[in-house]
DNA sequence: GTCTATACTGAGATAGAC
DNA sequence: GTCTATCTCAGTATAGAC
């Protein structure tokens, strides 16, 4: 058995997943994820913070896609365009690799505990995009409001997506930075 | 000892907040909580699902009386315009017993488990917006995007509120809408 | 890596309220 | 008697301390 950590831990996530979806998330204990990785229970929270982790691992590198995407957005771009920008770029790479997510989005739905964690991952998300924004010129106080009312669109877009996935994600999220107008009439 | 349960309950709400303000949330067992309250530790969890729910006792009340200053706003406003008037009516209510909430705002922020079930909260409170927005007749898709943002823009008021409490939250709440606008431009 | 505190669960017994 | 709240007892699993 290798021992190099980044190894260790590759194993732990599939074996996690597999569990998982075997006898889902409450049912699957971490020693048995452990066992089944070949190593000891605590390597498994050496390697994640808790048990909901595993299933959040991705988290950082959306963050940072985010980040990005908002920083280069072309300059002059309006707050919301910039959003619009970011998640159609983001709503791209998730679409990619739909079959992926689908089983996981459905765990999580379906366990109040990961639900908790899906939405804190969101908050951090939120608060990396006002930052981003703030680097942008935005004011302190603006662009945590665009921040907040921006990701709430493009959740709702996903959420309609999920509903109907026909048109796409990217569309969903043009929709539904198009409706936002519609609130205030 | 009376058997009332409502007794019961209250003495484990008063004793959970005494602790938790004496030794914080995580210092504090649930077997201390119930020996306080004078009942076994086992009660304590037939009342509150688990030791959290006990900071979050009264979100039931605040969604009822969101829910209905929404159904009862007057017609013919816009949904961003009803949703003001919601949270501007639920703002007064925050701002008359501030005293009061301030502990309990600085518990949750300084913990990550409370700070999770907040977000839940929140969740919940959102989803009972877009309900009531449906009622009003506004469509599925639209309710879903109003209740969304519109939450994002009240918790954007708060925090905003939070930083510098001078203005008062309702007036916060009325920039915040406002400020809304000027996203698109 | 080992040990332990404690959050939480389940089942069955008991005791007031009505 | 019935119903429901509480208690007792026995456990499991997570996560933190060492």
């Amino acid at each position: 058995m290798p021992r190099s950590g980044a190894e260790a831990r590759g194993r732990l996530l599939q074996a996690a997943l597999e569990l998982f979806a075997e006898r889902g998330f409450d049912r699957t204990t971490a020693a048995e994820i452990a066992a089944r990785a070949g190593v000891n229970e605590r390597t498994f929270f050496r390697h994640f913070s808790d048990k909901r982790e595993v299933l959040f691992d991705g988290e950082a590198e959306l963050r940072l896609d985010l980040i990005r995407s908002i920083v280069e957005a072309p300059s002059g771009l309006a707050p919301y365009d910039v959003l619009l920008h970011a998640f159609a770029a983001a709503a791209e790479a998730l679409e990619a690799r739909r079959p992926t997510t689908g089983a996981r989005a459905e765990l999580i739905a379906s366990t109040p505990a990961l639900r908790e964690r899906d939405l804190t991952k969101h908050a951090l998300l939120t608060d990396a995009v006002a930052e981003a924004l703030r680097q942008r010129g935005l004011s302190d106080r603006l662009a945590d409001l665009a921040a907040r009312t921006g990701w709430a669109t493009y959740q709702h877009a996903v959420r309609t997506w999920d509903g109907n996935p026909d048109p796409g994600l990217q569309a969903c999220v043009r929709q539904a930075f198009d409706d936002l107008r519609k609130l205030s009439r």
